[in-house]
DNA sequence: TTTATATGACTACAAGTGTAATCAATAGGT
DNA sequence: ACCTATTGATTACACTTGTAGTCATATAAA
């Protein structure tokens, strides 16, 4: 799997959206939800339509026919995904330790309430 | 500031890593910390001469003549540098919630129990 | 002093990336 | 049936990135 950039990153997080529930989405579809998520980012159309293709030439992204359109769907586990990058950014920037990684979330903007219990139960979780 | 890509971003990692103590190192070091830290990964002399050039461009290192050669300092701080880019991952992949980055962290290879007391001791701090 | 070596400066170059424009076909509205 | 808007395909293009090579110079070794 070729290495996904940036902006495709923001593409494949909106798929994953919907991932699960449905077979894919239409290119508007996938505009219109990017438009929501950035705030002052301005998204062309034709940009995402690019990065769409870049990613199903990635592999990273399939597409099946629908009518004159196609709906794109990830190929990639964001699961997976995401536990390689937190993973690696984990080890470049904090020693692969969780900790300092975790505290700098805290700080800037606080984590909530609910992200605190969240996370206790996991370390107890962890612990047994 | 310039966006600072993968390699370089290897590269300040041990650039960070004597930041506080002293004016700097020269290339040499640099590269034999990073191959130090690099397994598998190869380093030619010339490709982490050049990256630190790059960084020097983007205003991310600065130089101090010692000699004929340079000692090179990072300018910018690991500190705010790794808060951004966890806030930034945690944005994109996990929605801005701290719990599963660290669930993913743990699975795969585990927290030590140094991290989870860590992570209890930064919990109780958050809850007062 | 001649020579090998280390170092910075400059150059190279293909692939990847951000950011789109143009073209062509089709479907939907009138 | 014709125009328009939507959508994918193709093309564009400068900038970035990974990965070095070459050149000039200065120093260290012999």
């Amino acid at each position: 799997m070729k290495r996904i950039s940036q902006s495709e990153l923001e593409v494949m997080s909106v798929l994953w959206l919907e991932a699960a529930s449905n077979q894919g989405m239409a290119a508007s579809d996938v505009i219109a939800l990017l438009d929501d998520k950035a705030k002052g980012k301005k998204w062309n159309d034709r940009t995402v339509k690019t990065l769409l293709a870049r990613l199903v030439e990635k592999g990273a992204v399939s597409t099946t026919q629908d009518g004159r359109r196609y709906l794109y769907a990830p190929l990639i586990d964001q699961d997976s995904y995401a536990g390689n990058a937190a993973r690696s950014l984990s080890d470049r920037l904090f020693g692969g330790r969780a900790a300092p990684l975790v505290a700098h979330l805290a700080e800037g903007k606080g984590l909530s309430d609910e992200d605190i219990a969240e996370l206790e139960a996991l370390l107890q979780d962890l612990k047994s």
